[in-house]
DNA sequence: TAAATTGTTACACTATCTATAACAAATAGG
DNA sequence: CCTATTTGTTATAGATAGTGTAACAATTTA
């Protein structure tokens, strides 16, 4: 599953739980909502739990339950709690030469622009609500 | 390859290309300087050929010159001519229910946001020529 | 004790990536 | 015209990663 993938189906997971923060759903309610299979959904909601976006809960009166307001629940933390690597993930070629030599500088060069990027894009999600996509799908 | 590997990649070659102008450098020349195989660095300069940033050449005398002046090369072109996919592609989970639910909404709601950093980053990639790399380089 | 549910691991299948090789087509020089 | 060289493209085999699902121990409720 992306990174990409995996944040969007967090937030319809969110975006279900929050509709109603009374009685919690299991992984088979929110599967079938939203159509991604019930035990990927546990994976993620486990790593969200970790994080008390969520609680969860085991057993028959078991499930997950939005553990937040949905105004204080930003992109950026939802990211953070599912994924290890960064937004925007890049690479560079490994070159094993010089450590001054061209193809390294380039190598350093392009993860300084790389990072740069990253810090853009996170507070750009830093600066989106669950509540203002809420808000915004419903207009 | 990564697209992120490619453009450092075509970075570098062009980098080492723009160094001489003047006579054409062959795949395994480049290949020596920078540490990629040959052949992928053909398949990758033969694409900067097809957009004119390098000229091609078959035979004994044949190999690589650089054809513009490293002023006028941007990343965002070099970028392009690489790569189909957009720099930073994004894809979110395909969910065939009803064209107003929730799941289908939030699909189009991070379309439209992944679609919005795309821009940020390509008007970030415009303003970056191969000689203003040259030159921070050379600092 | 039994049923339900999470949390985690495992697994087979597929797809993608990687690195290299191979070779036709084109070119230059003699 | 012949040979050596080099690009441009395709192929390929092996490794790596992604996908979707299943399985099941641990936990909880009744």
């Amino acid at each position: 599953m992306s990174a990409s993938t995996k944040l969007s189906t967090a937030v319809k997971a969110l975006y279900f739980l929050a509709e109603d923060q009374n009685s919690a759903k299991t992984s088979a309610e929110i599967s079938k909502k939203i159509g991604v299979n019930a035990s990927k959904l546990r994976m993620l909601l486990s790593m969200l739990a970790k994080s008390n976006i969520v609680t969860s809960g085991k057993g028959i009166k078991g499930g997950f339950i939005l553990n937040k307001d949905p105004r204080h629940i930003h992109l950026q933390e939802i990211y953070c709690s599912i994924e290890d690597r960064k937004a925007f993930h890049l690479d560079v070629q490994k070159f094993t030469g010089h450590h001054l030599s061209m193809p390294v500088q380039i190598n350093n060069y392009f993860l300084d622009l790389f990072a740069e990027i990253q810090v853009d894009i996170e507070s750009k999600m830093t600066k989106i609500s669950l509540k203002s996509i809420m808000n915004q799908l419903q207009k």
